[in-house]
DNA sequence: TTATTTTTTTAGGTTTGTCTAAACTATTAT
DNA sequence: ATAATAGTTTAGACAAACCTAAAAAAATAA
């Protein structure tokens, strides 16, 4: 099966959306695409008509086996572009998601694998994230640093770089410990400062310092 | 300017076209790219209105200046990503075609330029074709061996490998000298022998050895 | 030079992926 | 439990890129 470019930045879309929340909505995923929810339902038709997509209608969706097969597919090829545009064409880790966005569609199987190889089979992208095999074997989430987040990333803590009285202080006051999920809002670069949010909380900064000992699994 | 993949194809078409042919006509392009003569024409209307053509209906058409622009980017788009494949993944010269043909429509210029810097500046392709640098400007034309050409490639005979009487005998023979224009019609891997059609004759067919005797210059 | 053939263009239609507006379903709050 | 609000789907349109069939222009032949 071939898919248009559409198509597969749907399949990616609920991909990552269903990782955190379990069944995707209508809305989530316009939002998520930067589309109208009318698009949305007529795009889910379609993808359920190949059988990509668990759906039925007001019921929320979830992508099928078959699905998730062509969505990790699109995960390895865009983590693994991503890799070889960092390391081997010195790209910074913050300038290649939109090129790895164009790249992912490119179809060739070949193509992939013998990247793959190229690379020295990559376990991990630039993020941290993991790269799928060529079955869609994957190695679990890496532990990565709070600090190399990107925008609107969601993640649990997991560790903490010290057991200093004087961070469990500083945890304690901003309600923040193991287990504690959050999203990135704003990244400041003058002072590499970070806004983050937890559910229920209205947004606030943590400083270069604090991101830096905060060791999370992404979501 | 950005253009649509589809765009992008018509006007590389168009390039290779008028390479040899001076004026590009409808049903040429239309043969070209495997539609219709309508479609072209609907195309034609929209490229001449983007300034990237100059066409006078039912008089053929050329590239702008413009035009030639846009052509020379895809083009050394097309050839970096060749010499890539080949060179870096170690594709077989004659696999990489498909697959620089969906490569050379990403859109980053930072790409292409960084891809260029990795590869050390490539004048040539793997097919001997020379590689438009950033500003447009390209080697002229690499002589190559006649058992080099791909199926439908158009050349002109510029020297022979040999200066033997023997060569030369069959050379008469063939009706083949220097400055002879063909095109390369079949190859057949049996024997790696080659039929070729000159222009004005029926097509006939020349054995490894003798192509291999033959240099020329593509068109 | 007129008639025939070939080439090109126009007219009108299809598919894909998008949109807005309206209708429908589900959820939430009183 | 019902009314108001949220979320979702349907209906109808649109642009891009393609198509077929018919009309128009150009090239060629009688």
């Amino acid at each position: 099966m071939n898919f248009s470019v559409a198509e597969e930045n749907y399949i990616k879309a609920i991909y990552h959306l269903q990782q955190s929340d379990g069944n995707v909505t209508t809305n989530e995923l316009a939002a998520e695409l930067n589309t109208k929810a009318a698009s949305v339902t007529d795009m889910l038709k379609k993808l359920k008509l190949k059988k990509l997509l668990n759906y039925e209608k007001y019921q929320g969706f979830r992508l099928s086996a078959e699905g998730r097969k062509v969505a990790l597919n699109i995960v390895r090829k865009h983590r693994l572009w991503e890799y070889f545009l960092v390391e081997k064409l010195h790209f910074g880790w913050d300038e290649v998601h939109e090129v790895a966005e164009e790249l992912e569609h490119i179809s060739s199987k070949k193509l992939v694998d013998k990247l793959d190889a190229f690379l020295d089979y990559p376990k991990f992208d630039p993020h941290g994230d993991p790269i799928p095999d060529s079955t869609g074997k994957m190695a679990p989430q890496k532990q990565v640093n709070l600090i190399d987040l990107g925008v609107n990333e969601t993640a649990e803590i997991v560790s903490v770089g010290s057991q200093s009285t004087e961070l469990l202080e500083l945890l304690t006051h901003k309600n923040l410990s193991i287990g504690t999920v959050l999203e990135i809002k704003k990244r400041f670069s003058f002072d590499h400062s970070i806004e983050i949010k937890i559910k229920g909380q209205s947004p606030f900064i943590i400083s270069q310092q604090l991101a830096q000992a905060l060791f999370v699994k992404k979501i």
